[in-house]
This record gives C-alpha cells, structure tokens and sequence, in this order.
DNA sequence: GTGAAAGCGCTAACAT
DNA sequence: ATGTTAGCGCTTTCAC
C-alpha cells in the first residue's frame, strides 16, 4: 500500500533502519556509504517510490539543476531548434529548462524579473533585448547569463553567435560566382545585431567587388513569412527589367515567403530571373518547394558553447563578462542559386 | 552598494526594521499588513534588490508554480504552436514551464522520472505516450497530469483533443463536395489515437457514401516532412492513371511532404490532378505555396480547458480521473480541394 | 561509515 | 497588525 503523498527520505530511513541522513547519502554519488547500506536504502525507496526532492535540496546546495530559456521568437523555426537542441544537450547533463516566451522584439526584462524568482542555475537569451541594468542584477546575484545569437556590444552578458558578418559574405560570393549584377536585400529588426551583421558582411563583400551600397536596393521586414513575403512585395513589384538578378533574406523564414511572392505573384521564376539566399538553414529550407540557398548556423556548437559558458561546475565564482564567441556558419548551396558559369 | 549576495527577507527585514515574517506579509496579497509597514517594506526590498525566493516557499506551500510540460515532437511545428500557447497562458497565471523533450514516438516514461524530481504542479503531455504505471505514480503523488492530444482508453489520466473523428469526417465530406471519386491516404503511427480517430473519422464516412475501406489506398508515414513524401511516393509512383484524385494525410506536416513530392516529383497538378487535405492547420498550411486545406485544431480552448482540468485552485485535492474532453475543429478550405461544383 | 544537529529561505499558525 | 516559533525536505558539518 503507497502512502497517498509523497515519501520523505525520514520515512524511507525508518523503513531501512538507518538515519535520514545514511538516505541522503545513498542517493549522492560522492559520499562515503557501505554498498551494503546504500542497498538497503535503496530497497526501502523502491517500495516507498521515493524520489529525493530536488526543489529542497537546492535550498542548501544552491543548485537547482534548472536553467531558463528566454525564447523571443517562437514562431521563427530556427529558435525551436535551438530551443530543441538545448533541451538535448541540458538533460544529458541532468539539467532542465524552465521556459519563458517574450513577444517578438519584446524587452525580455519582464520575464527576467520572473526568472530571479527562481534560482535558477543560468540563464540563455535567444532572440530578445535585455536591458544592462536587467543584466547586471541577475549578474550581481550570481546567475550568469548567455546570450544566444544577440551580441550587444559594450554588453555585460557573455554572448556565443554564428559569425554573421563572415556568412553574409559567404553568400556575397555565391551570388558573385553566379553571375549576379543587380542586387537588393531584405534586411530584418534594424536594431539587432544579428540583422546588421548579416547586412554588414554581405555589403562589404560586394563593395570588394566594386558595388556601392547606394546600389543595393533594400527593404526591412520583420522576421517572419509574411514580414518577408511583405517586403519583397515592396522591393519588386514594379517593372520587371528594373529588377535585381539577385535577393538576399537575411533569414531563411523572410526568404520563404520572399520566395512564395516572387514565384507566385510576381510570376518569376528562381533561379532563372532571380537568385534568392537565406540565412539560418532551418528545417524548411530543405523543402523540395523551397529547395533554399542558405548559410547553416552550427547550432549544436554553439549551444555547446553557450553551456559551457554557463559554467555549470564553478557555481557562485566571479562571472567573466563581456565575453564574445563567433562561430563560422557554412554556406550550404541548393537550387536558388545559379551553379557558377564554368 | 549591492550584497554579493541574494539578499534575503532577513535582510530586507533588518533593514526596515520589522521582524521577518511581516517582510513575507508585504509580498503576500491576502496577508493583513498596514499599508504604511508593506510600503517601507518594499521600499528595503527595492533598495537591496530582493525578490522572494519561489524556490523556498514553495518547500512549505507546496506549490512551485511551475508545470512540466512534455513535448513528444518538436519537430512537428503544431506542438511548437500548442508549446506556445501553454507558455503563454500559463504565464498569464505567474506560472512557468519546465519543459522536457522526448524523442519522436519515445515513451515519456524516463522524462516522467525526472519530473517527479520536482514538485511540479501539474504535468502536461503532448505527443507522447505514457505507461499506465508511470501515470499512476504521478496521481498517486497527487501531482495532476493532462494528456494534450493523446487519448489512451482506459487510462487514468484526464485528456484534452480535437475531436479527431468529427475532423476527419469534415475531410471527406469536403472531398466528395469537391467530386473526388478515388481515395487514398497517408496515416501516421498505428499506436496513436489521433492517428486512429482520424483515420476512422473519414473512412466511416466515406463508407455513408457507400466507399469501402478496402477502396482506400493508404500507406503509413511517420508524422515529419519526410515521411510524408516518402509514403506518397510508396503510394503514387506509378501508372497515373490508377492514381487517386483525393488524398487525405493525417496531419498537415506529413501533407507538406506529400504536396512536394507530388508537384516536384511526380508531375502532378493539385488539386486538378489530385486532391490533398492534412490536418492541424499549422502556420506553414497557409503559405502561398502551399495554400493547404485542412482541419483547423481549436489550440488555444484545447490549452485553456487543459489549465482547467490541472485544477491549479484546489491543490493536492482529489484528480479526477478518466476524464475525456473532444472539442470540434474547424474545416479551412484553401486551394488544394476544388470548390464544389455548383 | 554512520548518526545527530544545524540550517537553506520561506510561510503559516499561534500569540500578543 | 505584528512578532515569535515551528517546520517544508533536504545536505552537510561534526562527533563518534
């Protein structure tokens, strides 16, 4: 017969005949306990189905094994995959994720001010602006923080990001190598770096090739598939012959639905009349519909990255800040592009 | 000057000089306080930077505030949308998610071990299957759990759903309306209810129209992009004229794959050639590209009434079991079924 | 190797 | 209305 709430490590002592604490140390894996003894404790927590409460056993460890996720734009694919591939890499390590969602663009110090409620181990920021003052009371307290693919210049935070500025030259040279002239770009949330990156390699690749920034044509959506089907309405639907040969999305979900306009309601054909390139490689990219040029992020590398940052193992130690990690994204050529001329 | 610290209701009480408990009182709503104590109680607490810690109280209130959410499959985007929805409401209400991924088809037993580490107060389930031992521990704990989509007959857990059968049937009336003489269909893992009901749905009401379930071609995916185009492909490539003109997918995401490989693939038109319908209507069913028909899931009344039947008001009480809620969904007619002709 | 005892930061009686 | 006190379930010295 269960006990119809939860056993305590006193009542799976009593059912061992030891003390509470000879329960505790069963359970932890440094601690000196005969195997005979822990065995018998671990029996008695079988029948008990006794599980040791981590929520109490944080208030003296000051661990809680829990980390938050601020997401601040769940409706872009390549944040879910990056939300996914934390959630992996976070339960390996027996940790989990508390989750909190900020509306897009939105000031993620409203979530924050929940997340010290919480004491939580870390926390990582995706696609969302903190405040430094936000910054650095979490970091006066002790909780690091790691921004997700958000470099803020002059910024407290520790931050971990694909090299934007290296992939929007990537696809710079891709455009060039097929026979692009005439270029325009839909270029995302101006105060993002991540945005301005992108732009930033892309142009300056192309001034190496003699190209003007004036020459550019440009327009700004917002991240999303309409932001983009949006703005490649406003940069092209006028005269055919004025069109650019090439686009560049600075994201693949603006470059899917730049992509939907152009094919279906300008009536162009990709690549033939326009190369289009995105950003990320998100799982749709790889649609036979969209078959996208792109540049992939290294996701797994930099969640990596950003957890090690997180310093799990020296709890409580001095925060390094203002750290900066860029890793290089590679471009990975599908059937938007031209094949380069031979 | 700030504690290097986490400043602690000792702290805050010392500094307004008050005792502790009457710093708890001030952060306590329904607490009898005089405004003018709780007002330089605060006032200490902002000074100091304190916040409750929700991690202690929670040991004496046993209430954490935060509901473990299960996610079976990430990488269909209409359990991203339902993931979304409970971040949201559930913030609404001050409380958070700690989220627990579970590999495509796994069992969610090993994640429903590490959530009983903490003292969630509810459990939320999507997309994943749950043994019945697993599921009693959890109750038996008197921590509530909602299945979100996953009926299991029989089982001792409430569960939320569309009204799959009803969908289905929705599905196939629009076909017929549309003039569809021969069906097939791609189905999704055998084991799953929602699979099933929505199988049974639209076979039982093709069979009204006098279709005979063996009439039907079918072949089974597993639920991604990719396996939606690879059982259209098991199921089409062949003769064209044996070709159905109506194929129904069991969800959207498998429906997406299936389109692709028809028009790219396979050469053939939609809906002139073939009829397509999926289920879900996740963001991407909407793209221009696609422009998908399919069955609506009610998400955000699926979400509420899932909150509710967590019964957060009146913690630790008796959870009833075995209860089943179906809400209908809604049919979206877009450019994959023909409109019927008049 | 093991038990006794002192907290972790908080809430909730219980007095006053 | 406010302070005092006793825990919530656990880890961790400290003796033995």
């Amino acid at each position: 017969m269960k006990p119809s709430h939860r056993a305590t490590s006193f009542d799976v002592a009593a059912l061992a005949g030891v003390s509470q604490s000879a329960v505790s140390r069963a359970f932890s894996q440094q601690s000196s306990i005969a195997a005979e003894t822990r065995a018998r404790v671990l029996e008695a927590a079988r029948q008990l189905d006794y599980v040791p409460n981590r929520i109490a056993s944080s208030l003296i460890t000051r661990r809680t094994n829990i980390v938050a996720v601020i997401v601040g734009d769940m409706a872009n694919p390549f944040y879910v995959q990056a939300l996914h591939c934390i959630g992996c890499a976070l339960q390996a390590r027996g940790r989990q994720i508390l989750l909190f969602t900020v509306d897009r663009g939105g000031s993620a110090d409203e979530a924050m001010r929940r997340v010290l409620q919480y004491q939580v181990d870390g926390v990582l920021l995706t696609s969302a602006q903190l405040s430094m003052r936000m910054t650095s009371r979490s970091l006066d307290r002790g909780v690091p923080i790691v921004l997700f693919n958000r470099y803020v210049p002059g910024h407290d935070a520790a931050c971990v990001r694909c090299d934007n500025a290296h992939g929007g030259g990537l696809i710079a040279e891709a455009f060039l190598r097929g026979g692009a002239r005439r270029f325009a770009m839909i270029t995302g949330d101006p105060g993002a770096t991540t945005s301005q990156d992108r732009v930033r390699g892309f142009v300056t690749r192309l001034a190496e090739a003699g190209l003007a920034r004036g020459d550019i044509a440009e327009a700004c959506g917002h991240s999303t598939y309409e932001g983009g089907a949006a703005a490649a309405l406003a940069l092209l639907d006028r005269q055919r012959r004025e069109w650019p040969d090439a686009l560049y999305c600075i994201n693949d979900i603006m470059a899917l639905g730049a992509m939907d306009v152009l094919r279906m309601r300008l009536g162009a054909a990709i690549p033939q009349d326009i190369q289009v390139a995105g950003f990320d490689d998100i799982p749709q990219a790889a649609h036979l519909s969209y078959q996208l040029t792109t540049v992939a992020q290294p996701v797994e590398a930099m969640v990596a990255e950003a957890l090690a940052l997180l310093h799990f193992d020296r709890a409580g130690q001095r925060i390094e800040r203002a750290i900066d990690r860029a890793l290089p994204g590679q471009l990975v050529m599908r059937a938007t592009l031209r094949a380069p001329s031979a």
